[in-house]
DNA sequence: TTCTCTGCTGTGAACGCTCCCATACCGGCG
DNA sequence: CGCCGGTATGGGAGCGTTCACAGCAGAGAA
């Protein structure tokens, strides 16, 4: 590697054939997967490349290609949530890593705005990215539908409620999670079952709701009304949510919380009003999240397998690029027990 | 704004100045800046670029200014630490919101392993991003200095602790923080106030433990060494810390933590020791992250301004980029009272 | 008039790459 | 022998922009 230290023009395909001996065009095909290249003069670019300490320019390669080998990761929630949730976290590095694997780089995008929201979709609808990774829960949400009207590679996390949209998404399978956590408080004995369901604009929210029903109706157990309260996610409407319950149904054993953070609402309410957990009453989760082992007592939770979604989410979005058509993926959830139930 | 629906051909510059009825030079000034052109020729291009629905394409651009218009954010630290401390995405959100007024793209990456190192400084070298914004509090980091000697503008968040770098960096005032930390809780009456520190390889444990120290010396009290025990940061080192502390001071009355996580850990542990705060022990923490808030009782906290910090990164980084010398900024910190003292 | 200066405009080069076409070689087949 | 298909290579064209330069008009000075 030579050009250490002071900025120098950086060396371009030129020199590096000209170092090789042959003509752009062969260093071009090398640097493009070597079809139709002999293994001397392969190995002769190589070794060029490795001399001059030649790295492409993405920038002219992206003029003639079109595709800028780069995808964007959207989040078009308003920002506190950012925080507040850490599974955006864990979605972000992983999807940074499983791009990075392909030599792509990920660009943040916060659209939190309405303005914003012009501004990157303007950005993004003439080709500055090669397809978007979006991020946002809450449903109603034009951009997605703007996007993949303009044909730009669109993969969602989580489904998207928008009526009859064709948009690729990967999720956690929602509701059969939902099913097996309010089958285990079940096999727990319990039979006074609560739940705190997450915003219902939200395909999470919705389907969380439903598994919890089914599991009940088909349990034979009545499905009251003062069961059900809703939640924001957040650890707020986690305590609220409780407090409203406790009051609707005094003898309430057991609590389905569609996730973790409101969870720890509940038990922070759970323990105001004296009520023991997992002794009086029992609490399940939902996104397995740290804040589920930060917790006292930890809770038991259904954990969501973020590592794959976000891997999931970047081969699909990888795959829609490439031409091909894609469909959503569900991937199945775990229940994790710990000591709130 | 025609080019509704299907993936049509984007209008260039070119399309663009036959609809205004000028040359591509003018329309590339008034692109740019607008000096020497003509109040009409403004305005015929301007309502052009509405008509086309014209957007620059920044490859072209940037091939032949050299320049990319877009800046890295760059990780260091090892993977677990960024979703454990609430402040990398404040920092995160700052930062890309401060790019976006100026209509520059954040690229993310995350380099934990050496191999992602090497393929990072690689890209970055080569001119794909015109500046570095660099989260790494430990020091001993290869990566700056690298970037640094190869001439890439670079702003780092917190002092890097390399002996004589010359790398501009933008930082809460640790020291002046924690020595007002510790006049508060000397102010409560409180003498045997122990402390955990940060990690002592990083500029942030160095400074906050040597405030504090200044401040009991200068209150005539012995700093006595088993009033100090060292954690990293994590909310694990503060319970052990505090485990510590207690079997080494019995009669402990304040504790000053380095960081809000730990103070959790030094509360965790503090409540099983059947201490109670803040009446046996008062206990201060650092940064005023969410965890703050989210602990009971409510910690007090000197509060970083991660705000400012993000912005002013920018601000020193794009300063940078401009071909301006840039210094080191300092930030004041603020004390935040809550229940823990 | 003539010359200069200033404001404004048009146009031919690049920038570094990929695409495409022309060419050349080779072995095998009719 | 001529012709073919497959492999390998070189080089021109062009992607959409900015930059440098040349040119032109009109105002003011000589």
């Amino acid at each position: 590697m030579t050009n250490t230290g002071g900025r120098r023009r950086p060396p371009t395909i030129h020199d590096v054939a000209r170092e090789a001996g042959v003509s752009r065009g062969t260093v071009s095909r090398v640097l493009n997967g070597g079809h139709y290249v002999s293994p001397a003069a392969q190995e002769a670019v190589n070794a060029a490349i490795r001399r001059t300490g030649y790295v492409v320019n993405r920038h002219a390669r992206s003029l003639i290609t079109g595709r800028s080998d780069s995808v964007g990761f959207l989040l078009t929630e308003p920002q506190e949530k950012f925080f507040e949730d850490p599974n955006f976290n864990i979605l972000l590095r992983g999807c940074t890593q499983a791009l990075a694997a392909h030599d792509i780089p990920l660009l943040l995008m916060l659209a939190g705005t309405e303005d914003e929201r012009r501004r990157i979709t303007r950005y993004i609808t003439s080709g500055h990215v090669d397809g978007v990774l979006l991020v946002s829960s809450h449903s109603g949400n034009p951009v997605a539908e703007e996007l993949s009207e303009a044909g730009v590679p669109l993969v969602a996390c989580g489904k998207p409620i928008g009526l009859g949209s064709k948009i690729s998404y990967v999720a956690a399978d929602d509701r059969e999670g939902a099913r097996d956590m309010t089958r285990h408080l079940l096999s727990l004995g319990r039979r006074r079952i609560g739940t705190v369901t997450g915003p219902l604009d939200t395909p999470g929210g919705v389907e969380r709701l439903a598994g919890y029903k089914e599991v009940l109706a088909e349990a034979g157990i009545e499905v009251d009304d003062r069961l059900v309260v809703s939640g924001d996610y957040s650890r707020l409407s986690g305590e609220k949510g409780a407090e409203r319950l406790l009051a609707q149904v005094p003898d309430l054993d057991a609590v389905f919380v569609a996730s973790d953070l409101m969870a720890r609402g509940v038990l922070t309410t759970l323990e105001r009003a004296g009520r023991h957990v997992p002794e009086d009453v029992a609490v399940g989760g939902f996104d397995d999240s740290p804040a589920a082992l930060a917790s006292s007592p930890e809770l038991t939770t259904m954990r969501q397998p973020f590592d794959r979604i976000s891997a999931e989410m970047v081969r699909v979005l990888l795959a829609q690029i490439g031409g091909e058509d894609t469909a959503a993926v569900i991937l199945p959830t775990e229940l994790v027990k710990r000591e709130s139930t």
